[in-house]
DNA sequence: GCGATCTTAGGTTTACAACCTAAGATAAAA
DNA sequence: TTTTATCTTAGGTTGTAAACCTAAGATCGC
């Protein structure tokens, strides 16, 4: 039960461009890449992704570059996820054996839960220090 | 992210031993692949690990075989999922790019929750029909 | 038209999931 | 004590997918 280091740099893109958003700059992908170090030509099937998912938006020509297609705190980290996996939880769904229908029935479920869970956590949260909304600095 | 095979046969398996648990029975390897399909050479290994995690106990020779090593409620999805994967969820640790160290945060953050999602889930859930603890049949 | 960008379609490499094989260890039963 | 049924352990195999790279094309501002 893994996060994958492609939902991982999805994350940290999408934070990157949170951090530009509403400021009409347009960063371009070697810029993304070089500010969270992650690998230009991977990052290229990374942002097509989030573009066909409709997470961003992506302008070609010279000042092309990617931009957010939300706000930051309507993006969410169960959007990211199913972006880049196509679903929240992969799991079984063949009913074999005689515990095999009630499991499906369980992983279900525990993806339901999930989605609850991350529907809670946005970019707004990634670009957030841990420190924020605390009495001291 | 996605539950692994692995996973979904080791919760299978366990389950068929929490119908036997304390009657006595010690079920065999092929009882146990037969009973809920799993390819008897993969269970071999998945019930090393989970004996190597406590989860059960085996006996060798003839009238060999498992049983579970506490009560059905006292086994969770959270000790199935370690006891297989080694650890609830696997994310990137590693602190990169402008956005690295909040998404650690996060991670961890995620990791907590899920964990007290799946120690609400016991083997008597596994066991038990969805429409038990409803008012009809 | 030129050059900077995105777009798309491939290829590569390494690791791991999901199996199988086979020789040993143990313990009950004959 | 030998046999036999089980678990135990250490390896091997095979296919698929993650995590990259390469390179030719499509746009669009200048």
């Amino acid at each position: 039960m893994k996060v994958s280091l492609k939902v991982e740099y999805a994350c940290r893109v999408l934070a990157q461009l949170a951090r530009h958003n509403g400021s009409g700059e347009w960063p371009h992908i070697e810029a993304l890449a070089t500010q969270e170090e992650i690998p230009a030509n991977y990052l290229v099937q990374i942002l097509n992704d989030l573009r066909n998912s409709g997470l961003i938006q992506s302008r070609r020509g010279k000042q092309g570059g990617y931009a957010l297609a939300r706000e930051n705190d309507q993006v969410t980290l169960c959007d990211i996820i199913c972006a880049i996996d196509g679903g929240l939880l992969e799991f079984n769904t063949e009913v074999k054996g005689q515990s095999g229908a009630r499991l499906v029935e369980l992983w279900a479920q525990v993806t339901a839960e999930l989605e609850k869970m991350t529907r809670g956590i946005t970019l707004e949260d990634m670009i957030t220090s841990s420190h924020e909304g605390m009495y001291f600095i």
